[in-house]
DNA sequence: GTATGCTTTCGGC
DNA sequence: TTACGGCCGAAAGCATAC
């Protein structure tokens, strides 16, 4: 089961205003650079009418609302993060196992307590929705299948408060009028290669010789996909540890191509960062930096070394080397920039032995 | 050839 | 007609190893 909560940060508004709820509500991340430069977050379906949706500017989504009784609001994480943390526990409290994926989404791994019955899978869905909404005032949409690769696509069908439920015996009928595009790990290139073999919905997906699949895009793949298009998936639903990376962006007062402008900012989110690493008890392995152009191109590089470690002067100096790499090898003017932390690992059991121990 | 791991880019929210 | 965040994990693409 997938637990997908509605647009999440701007129903989070609506609950803390519900006088809002009715019109337009653009929740959004202002840079600061001028009055409405930035990005819009979410936004509710009042707005989404008016094609106001995730990443559009601000600005543009000014224009298309300036008719409108539209709220613009900016983000408040902290805000949101309290709700989702007592919304992870009801549905936590609903799973024989549980995985959080990002603040307002959750798989829910339920065939013990239902016995693999769908009919019952159903009824503690809408036990769940009942409880969210009133301990936490919050709408979900939820979806049921017999592995995680289908519960996702199920929650998407219908949404905002849908409940979708698909029994195995139903999987063919569900699944091949999608287009190929909703299966995770079919992306932009994978799914141009895929039209070119005259495959565009996960139905004539199915159809595709395994071996074709296979001499195209390798054994993992291909039988990945032959799999996922039958609905497949054997990903278990797994409690997840410590984030996988710690990262911080910011976007700059004004452009610049001095690398000193550009390391004085860096240096601050290295603080920041590595505060947040400490605080979680964790090593690095990984730096990367992160520059957004004045253009809006992205340019990233990393550098990944062979132990842990949670020395910050090295996290700076990795950081500043990066950033000399990245210049030299482009003529940009930095608007946006970043510093991550990756390859994360707890304190403890930090060496990995170079070879097993015993045996081979 | 495929597996694996690293680097860079993409895309969802 | 343009406009443009911050964070995360996934995907893509490559190098190297086997």
């Amino acid at each position: 089961m997938l637990v997908d909560l509605d647009y999440f940060f701007a129903q989070s508004e609506e609950r803390r205003n519900p006088s809002i709820k009715d019109k337009p509500v653009v929740v959004c991340v202002y840079s600061g650079r001028t009055e409405d430069s930035g990005a819009v977050s979410t936004a509710n379906y009042v707005a989404r009418k008016y094609g106001v949706k995730s990443g559009i500017p601000i600005s543009l989504a000014k224009q298309k609302l300036k008719d409108e009784d539209a709220v613009f609001l900016p983000v408040d994480k902290k805000f949101y993060h309290q709700i989702s943390d007592n919304i992870m526990e009801i549905l936590r409290s609903h799973a024989d196992v549980f995985e959080q994926v990002g603040i307002d989404e959750a798989y829910l791994d339920v065939t013990q307590r239902t016995k693999s019955d769908y009919q019952q899978a159903e009824n503690l869905a809408e036990i769940i929705r009942a409880d969210v909404l009133a301990q936490e005032q919050l709408t979900c949409s939820i979806g049921i299948g017999p592995n995680k690769l289908v519960a996702k696509i199920a929650a998407d069908v219908q949404k905002p408060d849908g409940l979708t439920v698909v029994k195995p015996h139903e999987l063919n009928v569900f699944l091949s009028p999608l287009p190929v595009r909703r299966l995770v790990g079919i992306g932009k290139i994978i799914e141009k290669k895929l039209e070119a073999l005259g495959v565009r919905t996960v139905g004539q997906l199915a159809q595709v010789d395994v071996q074709l699949l296979v001499d195209v895009f390798g054994r993992k793949l291909g039988t990945y996909f032959h799999n996922a298009s039958r609905g497949i998936d054997d990903e278990p639903v797994q409690e997840r540890g410590e984030p996988e990376s710690v990262s911080r962006i910011s976007t700059l007062k004004n452009d610049t191509k001095e690398l000193t402008d550009i390391i004085d900012e860096a240096y601050k989110l290295c603080d920041e960062v590595h505060a947040r690493l400490l605080k979680r008890e964790l090593l690095y392995r990984s730096v990367s930096i992160y520059l957004v152009a004045g253009d809006l191109s992205v340019h990233s590089r990393s550098k990944t070394f062979e132990n842990p470690t949670r020395n910050l002067i090295t996290f700076k100096e990795t950081v500043k080397e990066l950033f000399e790499k990245l210049l030299n090898e482009n003529d940009v003017v930095a608007r946006r920039v970043g510093v991550k932390l990756s390859n994360l690992t707890k304190k403890e059991n930090q060496q990995k032995p170079l070879t097993s121990f015993f045996g081979n």
